[in-house]
DNA sequence: AGGCTTGCACGTACGCCGTACGTCCGTCAA
DNA sequence: TTGACGGACGTACGGCGTACGTGCAAGCCT
């Protein structure tokens, strides 16, 4: 009846599929073993508990990201390219995201994208330190964007429901009734875009103040705000 | 013997309180009952429903904020002021930040810090748009950087645990291996600092290619890289 | 004073949940 | 043939959110 034999690989795949489809908040042991035309007690045979099972569907959706780095490129595209790829899993997965995102794992599973970042920033002549703040500050800011754009995060980014046009009071809080309409649409892709470009900017000018090996950003020769450090 | 006579601020109040102590796992309305010395249905006389109440306690939370923003100082120190007192609610209710920042709030409640950091946008010198840009960018920062600060947020972020020393293979993550002692302790004071200091530098460069009001940061006449926009 | 409305505290009950534990059965080695 | 073993499964327990009904005390109108 049932073909395949279950395993961890077919449990973890139900759970995405399900928190895809219903959301994170329908799964439960119960419904994923229907899901599978299995019984409960069964699933335990493969998986320790359920935050085990969670672990595998952030373990599962991090490693689907693509990670097709070219050591030969200039190292801003290739920071460009690998907040892209992360991006774009979270665009395949947008539900599991959220629990990628908010879950302390315990695994080697996500270190490859760490590698790879750290790797690229090392290459581009920052020191260890450096590198690991650097890497710090990109994966706030995605995990903030992924966040929002996920549809998580809460009214300060804001909620397009509340404030349209009306509910706000202009007396209160005249810049956000002046730019309500901007505030409850955007555009995603240019806005994320628009962060890397900020923040690779931002390191570019600040590696200049300790130079590393001369890799300069092209054009950019800028002296720097005393107020930084 | 209960001398107050329950209310929705009781019970919030009741709620931020187990939270901190014992984490949000352990917030149930029968839990919340118990320590109120209450029976649990009288709950639902001031709450609707479990989700409300946590919406009640990120309000709360998110309202604890405070402002004292000085319109005549620098935008520049302004920005770094708000950032830091919103980080400062996020020490004084650790385990309830990651609640404030995850759930989609349906209220005004969350308004006033949008407004504030608009306003000083807006005085910066960015158009509407601009300003609802840069204030996004920052709210990913933010919320990003508190979310691993509070302890959240995964193994690219990275946890200590794993990764000390031993564990992590040298062959597969070399640049991994190599950074892990400065991977796994930081200041988090520090870090927070040098991401608000490496975005307000960011955003000024930004804001003079396309100038406002002749506002100018202090010794920062930088000509900008091309790549941005 | 008597009766009525209203609001709040509370108990019970239902259908979920995660999972500890015991049972049953097919497979394979000896 | 027999024995052990691994995996699928059922039952059961404690906890969850909350719909619903009950009872009590305070305020109102005559």
């Amino acid at each position: 009846m049932t073909s395949e034999p279950l395993s961890r690989k077919r449990i973890v795949a139900a759970a995405i599929e399900l928190i895809e489809r219903e959301g994170a908040d329908a799964v439960s042991m119960r419904r994923i073993a229907a899901e599978l035309g299995v019984g409960v007690m069964s699933l335990y045979n493969h998986v320790p508990n359920k935050d085990a099972l969670l672990s595998g569907v952030a373990e599962s959706v991090l490693s689907e990201i693509e990670f097709t780095d070219d050591p030969a490129a200039h190292w801003t595209d290739r920071v460009r390219i690998q907040a892209r790829a992360f991006r774009q899993i979270a665009h395949h997965y947008p539900r599991s995201t959220m629990l990628v995102v908010s879950r302390q794992l315990h695994s080697n599973a996500g270190l490859l994208p760490v590698e790879r970042a750290l790797a690229t920033l090392r290459s581009a002549g920052f020191d260890g330190p450096e590198a690991v703040k650097m890497l710090r500050m990109f994966i706030a800011f995605i995990v903030g964007t992924l966040l929002r754009e996920v549809g998580v995060t809460p009214s300060f980014a804001p909620m397009p429901a509340t404030l349209r046009a009306d509910q706000v009071d202009p007396e209160l809080f005249p810049t956000v009734a002046e730019l309500a309409p901007m505030l409850d649409r955007c555009d995603p892709d240019e806005e994320f875009d628009f962060g890397v470009e900020l923040l690779v900017q931002a390191i570019s000018v600040h590696r200049e103040r300790a130079p590393g090996e001369p890799d300069a950003l092209p054009g950019s020769a800028a002296p720097s705000p005393e107020r930084l450090g």
